[in-house]
DNA sequence: GTGAAAGCGCTAACAC
DNA sequence: GTGTTAGCGCTTTCAC
């Protein structure tokens, strides 16, 4: 069917192996004289010989290739909606892996769910795993895994330190939004979240809100939480029952989205009535209206950090520390005022 | 190493053959008995076996894999920079790429260097490609694809009608715009676009613009067309001069954004001085100061169409029509006013 | 129903 | 410097 390199050592007149080194064996080692070497490459061109990539795959064992897998309960994370938060930590991860040579593969079934497959039939020579969910079924999973697998979003010990993990710095970042609010002199501040099983990040988030307010002196119970449904649900009843709190820190963008896009139908006005902070600051924060105050986390250099790990590991280089901690930001736009200046 | 079909084999008595099949042969001529099939399922469970893909693709020639390139002149293109035009045209890809069973794969040196590679290489089963240049090198290397291809962006007719083509419509797009500003009063309507050899759908756009405005009698000559260089540079010069045009229509959603973001700067208002339309309508154009007019390009339906097209033709399906045209949009946002109406 | 044999295209190990 | 041999794990063909 095509040209394989043994048409190309016919046409040449020499052994297959030599085809190989010649054509593909950039190693030092190249112990080919000139003058057949060029032979070679000429046959090479000539019968418009090209490398079947799936044979050396398979032969070497190894794909130079990343899979990306995720652990929240949708089928797809999307490049373009709302927040950008997938589209952000994917450009870290390409970048990242294009960096080191590696491709960036995207599989069906492979988000979201059997990421057991993936782990283990050969497909990757390393996975980056975000946002896993702290479940027995997938401590099980992680059992399995036969290839290199970087974490993101999960601190190193929820795994028992078993894989190298990078996450950013939420009690800090949670400190800039407390600290900011409380700047702006709002004593009585709600820290939002989502649904009857938060996600890891968000209890992290919950309690590194709890600590700075108290460490600030203001004081913090039960009553400053909000605990939504999926979907905010329950946050209608809230907002018509005007704002008991005058601040609000979410535990993400899309939550904070929430809450700018349902104020006006109930009369609340923000950041008038009630100052809006919420967490990642992607570009949806700039759409918002009005633009939404975040915490900014770094994405982009997550991403990156977690394929330098992998690749390191692929390649059996020992690494230390096995948890990356990157810090926060806080970009300050129109969703949070002073409480006393109106 | 890791264990094999035949490693299970041995295990449950049987020849590796009843392993594949039972395991991975769902077809119908699975003539195993089921006594011997439960027993091979059983071993496969108890070594912990998993199909090597690597292995599996080597012999099916096939990858079950999908390849994207570009033709454009940047290393790599990105998810969340500004204009969300990678990103929507990837959500249609990779959603139609997932609702036919292939993986999406990003590889670096194929993002506008090499495709020759990934056309040829066997590690694709087919490839997308979009806004690739109608230049020699460009058709020479097409011709000598391997594997199936389709389009993004480029009319039928610029590769000979080759390959099957997904394109928006560019004339209706373009002709949108223009009665949308004719609707406004203007008659001193700019189409700007940038480089010197600008892209194929840049001339399209052009061509449609010049037709759109003599059909609605509105008098068009080179002064019309505001030919920039990379970066937008001349831009600022003619910002500076105070703009001869009362409206502009830009080749996409980028140009435009610099319209925005350097007219404040040479005391030109937009839209009272100047209405400028754009082209795409991504996100980003909620992003702006003040929120941009635009043509709305179905990129998500583009990416999809595309996919189903190269499903089609890796399929062995007979593709007809080869080029898909999909009618844009038009969104009306705040960078554009009526002419009289200051 | 089941198994033996062959081979996909490539490269590592070793012999000469 | 160059060639021979062997085999990666899988599935197809064909014989029984």
């Amino acid at each position: 069917m095509s040209v394989t390199i043994r048409d190309v050592a016919a046409e040449a007149g020499v052994s297959s192996v030599v085809v190989s080194r010649v054509l593909h064996n950039k190693a030092p080692a190249v112990r080919v004289s000139d003058k057949t070497a060029d032979r070679v490459r000429q046959a090479a061109t000539k019968l418009g010989y090209r490398l079947n990539v799936s044979a050396r795959n398979f032969r070497m064992q190894q794909t130079m290739s990343i899979g990306v897998l995720h652990g929240l309960g949708f089928l797809r994370p999307l490049f373009d909606r709302k927040s950008r938060y997938f589209a952000s930590l994917m450009d870290g991860i390409v970048e990242g892996a294009f960096r080191h040579g590696y491709s960036v593969t995207m599989c069906p079934r492979l988000l979201g769910q059997s990421p057991e497959d993936a782990m283990t039939d050969g497909r990757f020579d390393g996975l980056v795993w975000y946002s896993a969910h702290f479940s027995d079924e997938n401590r099980a999973m992680l059992r399995n895994c036969s290839v290199p697998l970087v974490l993101i979003h999960s601190p190193a010990s929820y795994f028992d330190g078993q894989f190298p993990t990078v996450i950013c710095d939420n009690a800090q970042g949670i400190g800039l939004a407390v600290r900011h609010l409380v700047d702006l002199g709002h004593k009585n501040i709600a820290f939002a979240l989502e649904g009857a099983e938060p996600s890891v990040e968000a209890l992290l988030r919950l309690e590194a809100f709890k600590r700075h307010m108290s460490d600030l002196g203001v004081p913090v119970s039960e009553d400053n939480i909000l605990r939504l449904g999926w979907n905010a649900d329950g946050l209608d009843e809230y907002l018509a029952a005007r704002p008991r709190h005058s601040a609000v820190i979410t535990n993400y963008e899309g939550l904070a989205a929430e809450f700018l896009l349902r104020a006006p139908l109930h009369g609340v006005r923000v950041p008038e009535d009630l100052s809006v902070v919420g967490f990642d600051s992607t570009a949806y924060a700039n759409e918002l209206e009005p633009k939404l105050t975040a915490v900014f986390q770094p994405l982009v250099a997550l991403g990156n950090a977690a394929i330098d790990l992998l690749v390191k590991v692929i390649q059996g280089e020992p690494v230390a520390p096995l948890e990356i901690v990157i810090p926060c930001g806080f970009d300050i736009r129109s969703s949070t005022m002073p409480i006393n200046s109106e």
